[in-house]
DNA sequence: CTAGGAGCTGGAGCCGACTCCAGGTCAACC
DNA sequence: GGTTGACCTGGAGTCGGCTCCAGCTCCTAG
């Protein structure tokens, strides 16, 4: 059961040492983090998918103080596996608008630099832009602008 | 050609007063916003749209130095075309990049809470857990606990 | 045996993006 | 003609999430 240093740790997961130790300072670990006999942190493989999850956690968006209500639901044991289902398929759900949001955002912006990508293409770069639909900036005299 | 006051501009973007106040501060607009006989702001269609776009960028992750480089392009008039277009692309790809970040750690965490149904709807829950590929969390035991 | 590198602690600092305030002006309605 | 409510300004405060620092202890390689 290989264990791992700090440094280790980060490289395997992407998140910095000092993120790290900020993270058990904010108590996102399920266990307190075993230490080696010079009082270096040793973790385990445990730590290190947790520490993946927390960072895809974090990644989408949710608040530290979220992560660390699902640590102490995992750290409480066996008996809540419904709550900290809960919890997930919520997270879940919010990202899923994100994802919603975002492509929609994408789609705009795509749509607009489409407009400009045809605009260079034809010449008219730089010229009057007749009114056009709902994603264009117009100056009120009909002209395009951004 | 309507105009509108900051509220109204506020409620029809769902950017808040105060936000819309720091957005000119921080020379985000792109002329001068008008002000009425009486000082208040008047926001014309174009100003509406360029919010909204604000917005849509800032959402998708747009630090406000590169909107505000959007703004002045915009701002500097015809001929930088190219520019924009590019400015654009660059940051539509950077939120496919997000898309896909986020699509991969919805897929994590959803494989995840599909794990919890799983163990919620047979009863087995709060039970030995036999170990289980990648993104599953064990303690070293073979026993999946989180 | 010493120099370098990784780790340690507690605490301070930073950054981006708001958000909130006090104290004031105005216009409009009753 | 008073009171409400939207708006104004300049500046200060907040918040989340890191990130950095000084000054120290180890272990390892040369």
């Amino acid at each position: 059961m290989e264990r791992f240093s700090i440094g280790e740790v980060s490289a395997l997961t992407g998140v910095s040492v000092d993120t790290l130790r900020f993270y058990e300072r904010e108590a996102l670990f399920v266990h307190p983090v075993a230490r080696d006999a010079a009082g270096r942190r040793s973790y385990g493989t445990f730590e290190v998918e947790w520490v993946r999850m927390c960072a895809r956690l974090r990644g989408t968006g949710m608040p530290l103080p979220t992560i660390r209500e699902y640590a102490d639901l995992v750290r409480a044991g066996e008996g809540n596996e419904r709550e900290r289902y809960g919890l997930l398929r919520a997270h879940q759900q919010r990202v899923e608008e994100q994802v919603a949001e975002l492509v929609a955002a994408r789609d705009a912006i795509a749509a607009k630099a489409d407009l400009y990508a045809a605009r260079l293409a034809d010449g008219t770069a730089g010229q009057l832009w007749a009114g056009t639909p709902a994603p264009c900036l117009e100056d009120g005299r009909g002209r395009e602008v951004a």
